[in-house]
DNA sequence: TCACCCATGTAAAGTGTTACATGATTAG
DNA sequence: CTAATCATGTAACACTTTACATGGGTGA
């Protein structure tokens, strides 16, 4: 409930994985190391002081177990705190920014979004997200179209690639609406109806 | 030539834009908030310390203008050093780590090349960096194959936006490869024949 | 005169990287 | 016995973010 309390996204992606499934430190860097989830580092020096950090915070709580003789093993669960803070992120609005320098945010935050806010709200996420990157595809093109003739070819293609990249995110986000559409089927209150999410999907 | 300096990306990319044309570091930031660069920050105290961090190992020198009767207005060019240490960079090799978490410094790298090393570089990049999209491609897919139908449906979809994403690139690397094979029309020595680069393009 | 653009900077705070450290258990 | 794996941590360092500060010139 502090209102100063700043979240990385690294917190983030931390509070997300231990509200799917309680785990400890060690559990997180391998889900770092073995998992499409690499994007984050799997050190320590980043992962532990993030997890004191969220505990501070009271988003999370540790418990100690020492089931086997191993080395004492702490098992981290997320608070109600910690889940609001979590659904006050996945509701925050999509931003030019986000698109242009945060991607990689807007995606962890749909990764989560079906276990913690429900499907309707993935959908009207995805809207939003392939709105947003009409806009900024158009402006690319808008730059693109009178400057590419005096690039030099690689910059040029260099241009080319993030545009290609943008336009591939846009036709994926189309494709996944419609398949949210479909999961959706027919009725779908003007808003939400109870946020219902454990219905389909999340094993936990 | 110290060898324990470190350069951040940011560093590069001025340097890089350095090298294309000296700028003051208002011209940076207006580099950086009015052209695609724009996923690097504008903000003042990213870019001033960097360059003093650049001037301070000889990578750049920088000269004070007056001209008009505006505030000073210091003029930054790029040194022999410098353009070895952008040289350097450009020339390390991809890792899969790179792939993973640091394409956007690949993307710069390769926005650079032509004018830096040539276009026979770029070509040879661009081939190294398609053979390690491949093979990341196929870990992912090796990873989704089997727990795709355990994920709740917007992180199975993220993950797949990530492997689109990652194979947009992969297209776009191939048909670039093509694009400079042209370009380098028929023959074509086993290495390098002098890097001449000045040929075409670069308005420099 | 007021606001805005040019142009450069500083200071505090927080975070990630790298490298090191510790100690128990298990497989060969 | 040795190496690898489990499991957690600390310390130094450098970087980015954010916010503030300064001061001249220009257009309404």
């Amino acid at each position: 409930m502090n209102a100063s309390q700043t979240i990385s996204l690294l917190g983030y992606a931390l509070l997300g994985l231990i509200h799917q499934k309680p785990a400890s430190g060690y559990d997180l860097r391998r889900t770092f190391s073995t998992t499409p989830m690499g994007s984050f580092s799997d050190s320590p020096g980043a992962i532990y002081p993030a997890l004191r950090r969220l505990e501070a915070a009271a988003l999370i709580r540790g418990r100690i177990e020492k089931s086997a003789g191993l080395r004492q093993r702490q098992t981290f669960h997320i608070t109600a705190p910690g889940l609001a803070a979590l659904q006050q992120w996945l509701a925050s609005p999509i931003t030019r920014l986000d698109i242009v320098r945060h991607m990689d945010a807007l995606m962890l935050r749909f990764a989560f979004m079906d276990g913690v806010a429900g499907p309707v709200r993935s959908h009207d996420f995805l809207s939003r997200f392939a709105e947003e990157l009409d806009t900024y595809v158009q402006e690319l093109h808008t730059y693109f179209d009178p400057h590419h003739s005096a690039m030099p070819l690689s910059a040029r293609l260099a241009l080319e690639s993030g545009i290609r990249g943008y336009e591939a995110q846009r036709a994926w986000a189309r494709t996944a609406v419609v398949a949210y559409a479909r999961t959706l089927k027919g009725r779908r209150p003007t808003r939400q109806r109870k946020t219902r999410q454990e219905k389909r999907g999340v094993p936990s």
